[in-house]
DNA sequence: TGTGTTATCTATAGATCCATGGATAACTCA
DNA sequence: TGAGTTATCCATGGATCTATAGATAACACA
């Protein structure tokens, strides 16, 4: 209690931090780390998802698990990496809400690929929620089946993007569609959604993705499609 | 809609991503984004602050403001750097807590220098609530004057740590103390806690500290203290 | 308009980071 | 045990980042 720092937070706690921060200097270690919140992957996928050399992706992963932001486990001869906790998704999240606020950029990119007319009017997790019970809306899980097995939104159909236009017609223009993905950041629902609408169908965007759905709460469903809506009460509905 | 990339959001995104990364690489610049956070500040008093030169501080000021994290506003002969948004601030906090989750040197630090028994028992933010109203607590603001008055909770006294040994017999031994600071990596509270402790006084520390309560949408003064509390009604508790 | 104050820009040497190929290690399965 | 598969470790140029001093720019005020 006698030496000239004591009343300030000290530096080393600012070190601690950055070791975390070095992590998202590096373009290619936020997409891994994009991609290992929706779900757990092989280090040889991880490599192939990122377009990286199998060493260059293994450096980044030891960088990332040096922070202690990924856990490892073995599965014969292969390596599954995963986002270690739910901290890690939010900080994440927080990263894109950031710079989708800050940086212009970030939402001309969105809005040049996305076309944004139906990234403006997107139905939030509450509606969908009710809309779901009372059956008359379709929910479409656009992501890799890899990712819809890890959790999806209960209810949902898994169609990644690439098989979309293939399986057009199985979708009764009638009937609303609702389709999400990874996140906000994520470009996959609004092309899908652009599709939709260009062969007549109704359909929009979720609000955010699959790792916000999580982290309101709201009931997650794992493996191959079982419909369980009725399980779940309303006072599920914390968000 | 025909080059092989359409279906896979592109990495520009991520680059744009670690623009702001790159800002959290280095311990300075989380300082300074966390002093940021508290209240805007002159460059000079940045620098100071962080004990960093001028030029080498303005360097990190100018990496900030090219992620659009700080803004600047000019008085007089001083340049005013300010957090560009509650974004930042969010985006601090959830680097913060994440660090705190996974990082086993971060709780270890935080245990040694602020003993760490009176952290285990904070107040929550309800609670402060409901006992000031109650009138039967003093609430504690140990940061920097300068801090205080840049926003701080209705009705807490401004008593910055280093003078509160000089200051201590103005507190009842009867009337329980609850300090805060800046969050929950800041040891100002903590500290203060201890000493008001050791001299024989009921003190807790506020779970967190101002910038969550701001976000909280929890009530904010600014400037000399007024007391206010009878102005809020409890519908203001959204927490 | 000129002088003083404060912040930013420029140049640079030293340190650190990145991608990559080749070697090594960990592990499976016959 | 040994061959095969997969991931990590190591060494190395080339690129990028950091701190600092000195020069310049922006501005206030007389």
């Amino acid at each position: 209690m006698d030496n000239s720092n004591t009343y300030e937070a000290p530096g080393v706690i600012y070190e601690q931090l950055a070791r975390i921060g070095k992590v998202v200097v590096h373009p290619k270690r936020i997409e891994l780390l994009d991609l290992l919140c929706q779900s757990e992957r092989s280090m040889e996928a991880l490599a192939a998802a990122t377009g990286l050399k199998l060493t260059t992706a293994s450096a980044h992963l030891q960088i990332m698990r040096q922070a202690r932001l990924v856990d490892t486990r073995r599965d014969a001869n292969r390596v599954y990496y995963k986002a270690a906790g739910e901290e890690v998704c939010r900080f994440i999240a927080a990263l894109g809400d950031l710079a989708q606020a800050r940086l212009a950029e970030v939402k001309q990119i969105l809005s040049e690929i996305g076309s944004h007319t139906e990234t403006t009017q997107r139905v939030s997790r509450a509606e969908l929620l009710s809309r779901v019970r009372a059956g008359d809306v379709v929910v479409l899980d656009v992501r890799p089946t890899q990712e819809y097995q890890a959790g999806h939104i209960p209810g949902a159909i898994s169609l990644p993007l690439e098989h979309l236009e293939a399986r057009l017609d199985e979708f009764d223009p009638q009937v609303e569609i609702v389709a999400y993905c990874r996140g906000p950041l994520c470009l996959l629902a609004p092309q899908a959604v652009a599709t939709l609408q260009k062969h007549g169908r109704q359909a929009r965007c979720l609000e955010d993705g699959m790792p916000e759905w999580r982290q309101a709460n709201l009931p997650v469903a794992v493996g191959s499609e079982v419909n369980v809506w009725q399980e779940f009460s309303p006072t599920a509905m914390t968000e």
